[in-house]
DNA sequence: GTGAAAGCGCTAACAA
DNA sequence: TTGTTAGCGCTTTCAC
């Protein structure tokens, strides 16, 4: 079943080296000798050894992925993207899920494996920078997404203080007052949940408003339950928002749903807003505004920036790569409006 | 940086053989010289090369999960519980995307990556079950999902026809006559459109009802959009249904979405159900009614299958594997009730 | 244009 | 209990 070089060399009746040749189009091989040995190939069905070749090119061809969780769909998205853009390379692409485990994430950068990868993207999530920093030597190395500190290694990300800023700004463009804020992270150690934070802090100062720490809420993580209940708190508080900035789609989502279930209307009694433009937000009830990262162009330039890391012995400085993003605006902050909006593609 | 077997063994004073032993944790080794290896190992900061075990061993520790998208959510939910899943049995999970193109699905069957994984897990989708048959016997094979013809290599799936009858039933019991049925894909060789339809066909029969063709739609794709647009043309056409069921969680959130858009009251004016209990589903507005497939246990059970076959060279015959799935009813069919449901994990 | 052979790093059969 | 060594299948240098 499973034939080798030397097999097909046999059949056809030619040297190892000759079939070898053949398969890797290297090296001048007379025509003739070529058409006996690709007989001989089809003959067998012969498929080469990931293994041997690896071993002897002491390359894998394998990246590694390394996400909190592939479920949710900002993340579901993204890795497609990386799939697609690593195909085209010709690498595979090896998926992990930290969970938001700092062990896990440490097993990973630590490369536990065994150079089982050529690369690491890896969008850290509980470790802190200095020790991130202390492990980022092994294997070519970038950070992806919005979660990690700069100047460790390559790292690609949206300018998150400047979109969160945007999203802000839109809310008080339409004479929001009380803008809650949704997805406060401080236990842990990723800048995301600052960064937009700091954005949301830069908006309302600009506009004269100071925040109100009752329109802050901490979440544990970003899933749509969180939101339901911090959206849920915050009517039971009596906070009285006029508008909610939730730092992720997925906890939008879920203020969204608690929104519904309490009777409110959205945007008219409360405008929602998220942030990740992931598909579901489109097709939200009422379609959900959101602040849309260019994932194409962030899967792109994170196997850009490990090629580079990989093929090129030189070693230049840790790049900071900005993608852009923009904001897409629907019924959830803007009503009827938006309302009649149909999607398209 | 990179150490082998032998930097150790000359670091250690010991032959190659007894580094080994203990790093394998295998054979015995006085504890004396184990501690004087360890010392070593941990000094050079030693990591086994995978590639010369797996040519070693003839096996890779890799399986592949092709699925058409990854961006989808009920492959991006079952994707993560595939990965976590075979992370416990040690292995790891190449995620090949198949975006429906039967070339690429060919592709993988044949296992033109050359012998990267040990086996394979597929949801077919654009191959017919002839053409599934002729390849399926390279690696160890298990088709997943609802979408594999049975008898050609172990297979996953819930009871498509029995579920979707579950489905219809459900809302005929709420007095609902006039059902669309949204997901019709004749164009597809894959089971799963026609086994739903079956189950359908089957409930309105046994309630005295004949379908009627104006309530049947097909689509080109199950994503959000194409729902969107059925039920748009079912509207438009004047089907007056009172009730949807959409043949995935996508296609419904769709068509939720679109009534939205028209000012129809949901489920008063027209009830609507997806299928595969996907996350998004329960914090729809109105929350879905879906039939939720037991996806751990179909990832559980995958794995299982693929071990059997990777580890056993004994030849069992094709086992197809059915795995129970139930009917979560909430908002978007029985309204009110269901309305004030809160969330729970 | 083709063949012979070394060796990638590891495991395990055989020796001591 | 530990050492020596053959090969896993492939690429590639060196020789013809």
């Amino acid at each position: 079943m499973t034939s080798r070089l030397k097999d097909v060399a046999a059949l056809a009746g030619v040297s190892i080296r000759t079939v070898s040749n053949v398969v890797s189009g290297s090296g001048a091989v007379a025509e003739h000798t070529r058409a006996k040995v690709q007989a001989a190939l089809d003959e067998l069905g012969y498929r080469p050894n990931v293994a041997a070749r690896n071993l002897r090119a002491g390359r894998t061809g394998l990246i590694g992925l390394a996400i909190p969780e592939l479920h949710s769909p900002y993340f579901s998205e993204l890795a497609g993207l990386v799939v697609q853009a690593a195909q085209q390379r010709s690498w595979t692409v090896v998926i992990d899920q930290t969970f938001g485990d700092p062990d896990a994430e440490r097993r990973l950068l630590e490369g536990t494996g065994g150079r089982l990868v050529d690369g690491l993207i890896i969008s850290p999530w509980a470790l802190r920078p200095e020790e991130l920093a202390a492990r980022a030597q092994r294997t070519p190395l970038v950070f992806l997404g919005e979660r990690s500190p700069a100047g460790l290694a390559d790292r690609v990300a949206v300018d998150n203080v400047a979109a969160a800023d945007e999203a802000t700004t839109h809310l008080l463009g339409l004479g929001r007052r009380r803008i809650a804020a949704i997805g406060l992270q401080p236990h842990l150690h990723n800048g995301t949940a600052r960064q937009r934070h700091e954005g949301y802090h830069a908006a309302l100062d600009r506009a004269g408003l100071a925040p109100d720490p009752a329109l802050e809420r901490t979440v544990e993580t970003l899933h749509r339950k969180d939101g339901y209940a911090a959206m849920s708190a915050l009517l039971d508080e009596g906070a009285e928002p006029d508008a909610v900035f939730a730092f992720t789609d997925e906890l939008a989502l879920g203020a969204l749903h608690c929104a519904h279930n309490r009777g409110l209307c959205v945007p008219e009694d409360v405008a929602v807003m998220g942030f990740d433009g992931i598909d579901d937000a489109r097709y939200a009830n009422p379609a959900l505004t959101t602040v849309v990262p260019d994932k194409r162009q962030i899967a792109e330039r994170v196997l850009q920036c490990l090629a580079d890391r990989i093929y090129s012995p030189a070693s230049v400085p840790p790049q900071d790569i900005v993608v852009p993003h923009h904001l897409e605006i629907r019924a959830s902050t803007v009503g009827r409006a938006g309302e009649s909006y149909e999607p398209t593609h």
